[in-house]
DNA sequence: AATTTAATGCAACAAATGTTACAAAGCCTT
DNA sequence: AAGGCTTTGTAACATTTGTTGCATTAAATT
């Protein structure tokens, strides 16, 4: 484990820290699909991602969710951060979108690393700005363009996240992530197909590459 | 100042942390409309309200704004926080929406507080959670409702921070608020209106606070 | 008081998105 | 191969939001 934590997190941490986080965590291996952080569970640690990419999902009440950001290699997630400090029931769902490897901090030792280790301090404050630079991000996107670009963009964040041109997934998927209709995105995707873009096949979105 | 500080931060500060602030921030004043931090300037300094509201906006290259947050007495702006440990030019734009009063800590000191207080990496830690929750409440508005209850709670929050029912206003600035158009609001307001939710004069709103 | 300016109202229309209902195609099971 | 299930395609229509142009009204200025 503490290679892992070196190759990812050794330009960022003393090695002293590099060390504590390799004895007081526990790696953890994910594959796609499977939860990290449930709805409405105590949260147990803080994640450190090693490999892949986790989606984290705001979750409501009735069921409803709502996409706020990816964590990928070298990340944390500043909304379970918070909720552990302030010993809160999760507000937020986290999926692995690939296979994942991370490292779980328990939530009894954060507070002490952030005494002791100016480093991972500043880790936690970018971590926190990074994730809410995302959040206005995904607010810009709602806020300014149309339904068509944000189709686009979703599409083409889930191919860079997954790292495949080949994304399997329903239309229904999509729409519940844009918060809009199946026959809406079939719509879409059949406009962008026709554009050239990609090409649709039964539960197959195929991104074709711009060729420059 | 001091007694200001006392009174708003006494139950979250130290008193040696009190202390010090007072001798390092400086007291600032503004009325409605001055802005606190404007596009493009380097940071000079973190904020901590005293009393007041100031509205902070995402600015972009071209001039577009978009709303983030309020913030109040007791609250920082976590943006500037970041910004400002890293030295770069501002994104966001900072303008009172009231009188307002605020402690201004240098930047040049903010880096020693959190080494050395506890309760000052608390405040930081909980102030970027909150304007976080405060981001994706914006980004649930937008995803999930519709133009007229948005605009709603727009007049709601507006009488909330300005402490009044009575908002001063033309169509105009509430539409771009909420990126829209002039006719689309009146046409909305009209219909609250109708609903005998508010009254409409030139220049301004007056909410009918709900009789229950 | 007359004129100018800014704000609002209104109508007609356009575009984007949402909804419903059903047909067609692909895949799986037997 | 037949039947059943899931996914996708399509059309027709409703609703919401955006746009344009102009009339009307209120405030500000002269």
């Amino acid at each position: 484990m503490i290679n892992l934590l070196r190759k990812t997190f050794g330009f960022i941490f003393e090695s002293s820290l590099i060390e504590e986080i390799n004895k007081i965590g526990t790696l953890r291996e994910v594959s796609a699909g499977e939860e990290l952080i449930r709805f409405g569970e105590f949260i147990k640690g803080v994640p450190l991602m090693i490999s892949g990419a986790v989606r984290v999902n705001r979750v409501y009440p009735d069921g409803n969710e709502l996409f706020l950001y990816y964590i990928e290699e070298g990340d944390t997630c500043s909304m379970s951060l918070n909720c552990c400090t302030q010993q809160k029931k999760s507000e937020i769902r986290a999926v692995a979108e690939i296979h994942s490897q991370f490292v779980m901090i328990p939530v009894s030792k954060v507070e002490g690393l952030i005494g002791k280790y100016p480093s991972w301090r500043q880790f936690v404050f970018s971590s926190y700005h990074d994730r809410m630079v995302e959040v206005v991000h995904a607010l810009e996107k709602v806020a300014f363009e149309k339904l068509d670009d944000r189709l686009a963009e979703y599409l083409y964040q889930k191919s860079r996240i997954t790292k495949s041109d080949t994304l399997q997934m329903t239309h229904q998927e999509i729409a519940e992530d844009l918060r809009t209709s199946r026959v809406v995105i079939s719509r879409l995707l059949k406009k962008l197909e026709q554009m050239g873009k990609l090409k649709l096949q039964r539960n197959i979105v195929e991104l074709i590459p711009e060729i420059k």
